[in-house]
DNA sequence: GAATTAATACTCGGATATACACTGTCCGAGTTCATCGGG
DNA sequence: CCCGATGAACTCGGACAGTGTATATCCGAGTATTAATTC
C-alpha cells in the first residue's frame, strides 16, 4: 500500500513548473535531467497530468510542458489523483454477503460499517491534500532553500526553456 | 495504491471476535466459512494479528483465536498496521539530491518539503483510524444489523466455539 | 527577398520486458485434547 | 478405576505457483519549429 514513484516525480515536476516564467516551457528531457529520473517513464506521469488538465504540453522543438492553471488552483490532491487514479484506498468486496446467517432477502442496505470508517479515513487524507496548493509549495520552498541555490535553478531553467 | 484484501478480512474477523462470549474461541476454519474466504490465506492475516498482539491463538482441537485485549483497546489502525505494515503511504526517494544546481556540500537538511505535506496527510488518515475502536464498531453493528440476524449469528458462533 | 521544401526536435501512444507484491494453495511439524486399551 | 498410548483436530510456518501491477525501455507516428533551398 504505497503510492507510486511517479507521484513523487509528478509533484516535484509541478513544483518546478510553478516557478517557471510566464510563457516558458520545460521539455520532458529537461525535467528528467533535473530530477535524475528516466525520461521515457517520467513522460507517462506528465501525460497523466496533461490528461487531467493540470499541465499542457506542446509539440515540436521548443515544445514542452507548463502549468495549465495558476499554481494556487492546483492542489496536491489533483496531482496525486491524476497520476494514481481516483480509486479509494480501501476496497469493500462486500464479504458480509457471504454471512451464512444473513437473510437472503436483505435488500442492499447502507454501505458496510467497516467500509464507512475506512472511507472516512480516506476522506481525511484527501482533505489534507486538497488543502495545500502549488502556490503554498512554492512559498515553502522559497523559505527553505538557500538563495544561492534558487538563483542557480532559475539560471538553469532559463537556459533550457 | 490500495489496501490488501486481507485488511478487510482482518477487520471483519476482529468485529466478529469482539462479540465472542468470554473464554470462547473461533477457529480459522470457522472464520473463513463465515466470511466465505479461503482458510489458508485468511490464516496469514490472523497470524499477523497474532504477532501484533491483537488476537491470541491456541493450538489443538477446540483451539482458535480470540481477542488478546478488550475491544475498546484495539483501534482500526492497530489492525490495519498489523496486516499492512507500518510503512508510510508516501515514500520519499530524495530525488532533490539529483538536482544539478544543488550545492554538493549541503548537509542533509529537514525532510523534503513535498514529503512533509504527504506525510501530514498520512498522519490525518492514521489519526482517523486511531479514533475508532472495535468497541465502537460493535456498537455500530448492533445498531445497524437486524435483531433477527444478530440472534442467528450468536447461535452460529455458539455452536462453533 | 519571399515562398516552398527539407530537416530537426519534440510529444504522444502503443508494444514489450522485467521485477516484485498480492493472492491463493499445499504440506509438514508441532501442540493439545479426546479416546482407547492395558494394568 | 487409573494411567499411558494412540489418534484426531487444530495452529503455525515455510515453500511454491499464478496473476496482476509497477517500473522501465524502445520505437514509430504525428506535429511544430527551424533551416535550407529554390524562384
Amino acid at each position: 500500500m504505497q503510492l507510486r514513484n511517479q507521484v513523487e516525480w509528478a509533484l516535484h515536476c509541478c513544483g518546478l513548473l510553478a516557478g517557471l516564467p510566464e510563457g516558458r516551457r520545460l521539455s520532458t528531457k529537461s525535467l528528467a535531467d533535473f530530477h535524475g529520473v528516466p525520461k521515457e517513464y517520467l513522460s507517462k506521469a506528465l501525460q497523466a497530468l496533461s490528461t487531467a488538465g493540470i499541465v499542457e504540453g506542446s509539440l515540436g522543438p521548443a515544445g514542452g510542458y507548463r502549468l495549465a492553471k495558476p499554481p494556487s488552483a492546483v492542489s496536491f490532491l489533483d496531482i496525486v489523483e491524476a497520476v494514481e487514479g481516483r480509486r479509494r484506498t480501501f476496497a469493500c468486496t462486500e464479504i458480509r454477503r457471504n454471512n451464512p446467517c444473513r437473510a437472503t432477502d436483505t435488500c442492499d442496505m447502507a454501505p458496510c460499517t467497516i467500509a464507512r470508517v475506512m472511507w472516512e479515513a480516506d476522506e481525511a487524507w484527501r482533505e489534507r491534500l486538497r488543502a495545500t496548493t502549488l502556490a503554498d509549495l512554492a512559498a515553502m520552498l522559497g523559505a527553505e532553500i538557500p538563495a544561492e541555490t534558487l538563483r542557480k535553478v532559475a539560471a538553469w531553467v532559463g537556459a533550457r526553456s
